[in-house]
DNA sequence: TAAATCCCTATTGACTCTATAGAGTATATC
DNA sequence: GATATACTCTATAGAGTCAATAGGGATTTA
């Protein structure tokens, strides 16, 4: 039900990129330092986020990461189905990762899926309204004062 | 994320007793064959749930289990709650069972926070408008067709 | 070619989840 | 009141997951 540490790091490390603005690279190292987020952890967080086209890298001196896409375009919930997979709290309701209950017999009658569907929609429509840019721009305002 | 296999075993056994109409105790062994749930494991889940006044027990011969209450006043988000802890993704957004992150510097200004409150809102008013009754009616009604 | 930086895989320790086991306690019935 | 029945409680084991660390490989710039 909660949120792992590795989403955690991953929101945190990518409002930091956020606010940037995407100019140049920022290296690991900083991004961790400024998220608070061990270096190493880190590393693979950004590796998979990369997978997904959430960030993109440059190698090599002066390398770094960016956003892969404009910050008002990633959503809360691309970022958390990346590190912690699904929205939804069964598989059988998934919309991203569907997938069958062993022991169900007939999808179409269980009342517990009713419920998790109701459930997961709910939970995707705030996640999906969110944005890396309007999250980013509360921080900001809340540095102006 | 994801619901507990323990969540799931426990909303079963729970609608199993309330389409029972909460006449006479059930005996663990009835509940887990016709939720289909291991026996044992299912003993440990009533328990629990028996601690928190969902069901109540009576020992002995002729002994088992019914609902706590009546089924309509028991929420979905009451059997997670005590099967999986808080519905909150995050401790810092939990009503039932707040608590502040180690490494935040101002809860007022995380922009993490906002959201996981309102995904938790949303969640929690999904969860607690479903009731054992209404699962319990719905089986019945597809059983009639 | 050297330094800087990301890329990739393995490993470890702690913890949680699922399930099983077995002895203990209460109660209805004969 | 003896006995069978059924819930109560605690321990434990195996598998899996999570968080973090480590270290060498690959790529690019200067």
């Amino acid at each position: 039900m909660v949120l792992s540490q590795k989403a955690r790091y991953a929101l945190r490390a990518l409002i930091v990129l956020a606010e940037k603005n995407d100019r140049d690279p920022v290296m690991i190292a900083d991004i961790a330092a400024e998220a608070d987020v061990p270096r190493k952890f880190l590393e693979q967080i950004l590796l998979e986020l990369k997978k997904r086209g959430i960030v993109r890298s440059t190698r090599g001196r002066q390398g770094g990461y960016q956003l892969g896409k404009p910050a008002k375009e990633i959503t809360f919930a691309d970022i958390i189905r990346v590190t912690d997979g699904p929205l939804a709290l069964s598989p059988c309701v998934s919309v991203t990762a569907y997938q069958k209950c062993e022991d169900c017999f007939d999808e179409s009658i269980c009342p517990i899926r009713k419920v998790l569907l109701a459930a997961r929609d709910a939970t995707a429509s705030v996640l999906e309204s969110r944005t890396l840019a309007a999250a980013a721009a509360q921080i900001k305002k809340s540095r102006a004062i």
